[in-house]
DNA sequence: CATGAATGAGTTTTCATTCAT
DNA sequence: GATGAATGAAAACTCATTCAT
């Protein structure tokens, strides 16, 4: 019930932030979407801070379940090499680079890491696990380790400076889907001539 | 005498943002850096979201103005194709990316663009003198207008997604010197082999 | 609770008031009066403005309240006609004309109107009110509707102009009570020899 | 030279209080109104109060010349007694009454003096000179002193009462020339019948 | 006379946080 | 657990006034 009433607020806060950055948002507002008295608020979390930083850790574990999940749809396919990579690729950008407000959210926390060190590192944590997923990915494709960890963190790089442009650019004629596609050629085309 | 003021501000609130989100730096706090009394700010902007979007025009053509000269840099020497491309490349990174200070301002502006129209529209047109300025470079290479385009774009993409890893993982031991030099191999081999 | 803490902000501006105009008033000043902490003003009112208004109202209310006292109080009475009217009139003047405070309260609206429509539009209702009262009585009393009508309208704006040189005059020898006395007399006589 | 720019900016500060309050005009609106450096008014004027102050003065004066001018108008014409008396109510309603400027600038003005003793004191005087100057004329026409002395004190009463409904009901369907015509009547009336 | 930069006090407003009930 | 009143610090902004040039 506590635990509920916690994970709600944590929601709420991710409702508020696709309107207002976290500075913007006042307690009260967290707690009229939620539907909390706001005195109430500082009941289930210490303060303000408290809440940012489990409502952070909690868009991490969201993140980190899409991955899990992701990986684990590719695992289970009986496809080939050429085909899992092509697909790993697919549900990436689907799932996560094109979720449009997961994409805001985590703008919201890139900016909040440049100036919390705990938000920072739990950020670090996460992309860790990103790449290593990929990694593992690469290297089961039979690419050399240093081959499959620069790769990965380059796909990372590139996905996050894609999901950026893609709010940035929303509403306006950047084609998006065209650099998309672009972008799975030359990995592909690194894969097949890259050892 | 005026505009240099407004200059110093704008600068004030640069090294302020390397400390602080815009929303906790107060007016008093820019003030206190430029050394001018708190009610003077009002005299030279009409309110701190009038120096917010001068702040951003200022940004932008600091940044603009590092293309400029990166890109005449370029051109003025006498180097083949193939070098060409790879020196732009070492310049981008090492001008722009790298350029930490500048980076963590950039972090901070896509957050305020997140939620302020203006704000967006200004780092389009900014991005896409960066796009274009490369697509330049690349059609000059012989490259098809389809290729440069797509991959100008990419390389952007790229290369914001890497300043924003090279905040978020400063100070760890995330190989960024090794990450960028895959970069310009993927890129190099890309050119090589597309047309 | 509520409802009687934001009365007594009202009585309290309406305090602060008879000290100073509305726009040298602080809402500093008037939490000081009222005696709660200057935060909490906007915990009961939405801004200073918004406080202004329920203030308009509730002291429109206030004098509503009087004319109403007074029209029953003369209907009760079973009076003939002439001492109707002559009663109706001493009671319009010592009630409301002769009200020090509640005349400088007015004057200070009726500046607030000048710039403010809303403000505007509520003491034309309240003037509608009184005059339509006095309509009433007079033609009760079997005067035509044309006189009856006009002659409310007079005495009305008759009465504003005496309230405001009570209050500009106070304290020197403008023979107030003389000039209401020939006021009635001019009243009587008219409505002696019209029909 | 530095009269006519008092003047100047006295006629500044009438055009302002036509759009705002005396308290929410500024030192800088009434210079920007003249075309006058704002750090200049402190050199024409001790403070913004002393701008008050003459201002009071100068409108005054003026409306004390519309006054003069008119009795002025009255005595020259060889009428008889009550077409004078009727030509002097028609020019005391059309110049003065139903001057909106005038009219305006005196709400606000009559609110001033509520706080102002000073504004206070030259209003009375203002008041006395032109209840003096209708005294006069109705004293020549044959009135006892009673008579006129009262009747006088009345009619510019009951004219600031309209000049405040001619304000506050301006645009509305509020009968002001009908109304203005019964207090003819009514004035003519009384100075048949009473002596 | 004229300019415009500078000062500092004051105003409205917002809000995280606390706490009695 | 729940409520909502209360506190106090801090924010943006305005402005009369001063003064060096």
């Amino acid at each position: 019930m506590q635990k509920e009433k916690r994970k709600q607020i944590l929601e709420a806060l991710n409702t508020c932030l696709l309107k207002k950055p976290f500075l913007k948002t006042s307690i009260k507002d967290i707690a009229r979407e939620v539907g909390v008295n706001h005195g109430l608020m500082h009941y289930y979390f210490k303060s303000k801070d408290d809440i940012l930083l489990h409502y952070i850790d909690f868009t991490i574990d969201k993140y980190n379940a899409i991955y899990a999940e992701w990986f684990e749809s590719i695992s289970k396919t009986g496809m080939d090499e050429k085909e899992i990579i092509k697909e790993a690729l697919d549900l990436m950008i689907s799932k996560i680079t094109l979720n449009t407000d997961l994409s805001r959210i985590f703008i919201e926390i890139w900016e909040i890491a440049l100036y919390n060190k705990k938000v920072r590192e739990r950020l670090r944590k996460m992309y860790a696990v990103w790449e290593s997923t990929l990694d593992n990915l690469l290297t089961k494709l039979g690419k050399s380790k240093k081959i499959s960890n620069g790769l990965s963190k380059s796909i990372v790089a590139f996905a996050e400076g894609i999901a950026l442009f893609s709010i940035i650019f929303k509403g306006t004629d950047y084609p998006i889907e065209s650099v998309l596609n672009n972008f799975q050629c030359y990995v592909s085309h690194i894969l097949d001539t890259l050892d």
